[in-house]
DNA sequence: AAATGCAGCAACCGCTTTCGT
DNA sequence: CACGAAAGCGGTTGCTGCATT
């Protein structure tokens, strides 16, 4: 019994993904936009399942994704919103657009967890950093209540013009070419920031910028610096969070937007994790 | 220089949720 | 409302490269 698979596994390719299938998903996506992934393999001619294709688009081709080199207060933001959240990584990740909840959870399985793990046998009991305090269902209630209040309280007492939210609308070029280097640890392909935001340039510099010009000029300035800006950022001054978060945000739907950061910004910092990190 | 162990990460698997009919 | 299909999500696996012996 059970469902049946996504699709027909037979001369379905798995493993790593290579340039010329990064190519032709590219090519199809900036012709069709993202989404009908089930079409995708049929389409394209890819050997691939579609949820393989969707994974590879959200994680690494999609454009703006920024990996590797979390900052300090992306670490920070992750470990708090762990705790409160416990491991719902998409929910995670929708406080940090750059980043994917994969990516979010490989560093936390692989990073943060160690470093928590230090922290509480060093300094006994953490109390931020204990999501068994309270039951995950609990916590979940608590925090989706306290966001759907805030989403209602901005919302009736919004100023702030609703854009036209187009999901389908790719980045810009200079968010492609944001795109951080490549991770050291890893020379193969799927790795390589480089080429991915080779192969999207063609993409990019085709793509009508509308008002989100505006908001790449952020991006802009860490292109242009010669600095990879998302690694130095530590000590950046940070006025707020949203400085971590790509302009994309305003690509998520109203009703799916995080909690106003300027509260998690105060909640974050005052509760003293300079303890940690 | 070779062998072994470990860490990091890309990708897969299967369950859950959402959407369309 | 019920059902099936598609998409989303989180856990897990397995490959690769680096460090250590």
């Amino acid at each position: 019994m059970g469902r049946p698979p996504c699709c027909d596994k037979t001369g379905v390719k798995k493993g790593p993904w290579t340039p010329e299938e990064d190519i032709v998903l590219v090519t199809y996506i900036k012709e069709n936009g993202p989404g009908n992934w089930r079409a995708v393999p049929s389409k394209t001619g890819l050997q691939r399942c579609s949820k393989s294709c969707r994974l590879r688009w959200t994680n690494y081709l999609r454009p703006g994704v920024k990996r590797g080199n979390f900052t300090e207060q992306e670490e920070k933001l992750i470990v708090h919103l762990q705790a409160l959240l416990g491991n719902r990584w998409a929910a995670i990740a929708s406080y940090l657009p750059e980043r994917t909840d994969n990516d979010i959870k490989n560093y936390w399985n692989t990073h943060l967890k160690k470093k928590l793990r230090k922290a509480q046998s060093g300094a006994g009991e953490v109390s931020w950093s204990l999501p068994i305090a309270k039951g995950q269902w609990e916590r979940r209630l608590q925090t989706d209540i306290h966001m759907a209040k805030r989403a209602l309280s901005e919302a009736l007492s919004l100023e702030i013009p609703c854009p036209e939210l187009e999901l389908k609308r790719p980045l810009s070029s200079d968010d492609a070419a944001v795109t951080q280097p490549p991770t050291l640890s890893t020379a193969t392909y799927a790795s390589s920031a480089e080429n991915i935001s080779r192969l999207l340039q063609g993409w990019m510099s085709n793509t009508p910028k509308q008002s989100y010009s505006e908001s790449t000029e952020h991006s802009n300035s860490t292109a242009g610096g010669g600095v990879d800006s998302a690694s130095s950022n530590i000590g950046v001054e940070i006025n707020t969070i949203e400085s971590l978060i790509s302009p994309e945000a305003s690509l998520i739907p109203e009703e799916q937007k995080p909690v106003p950061l300027s509260f998690l910004e105060n909640w974050l910092f005052s509760e003293g994790l300079a303890e940690f990190l």
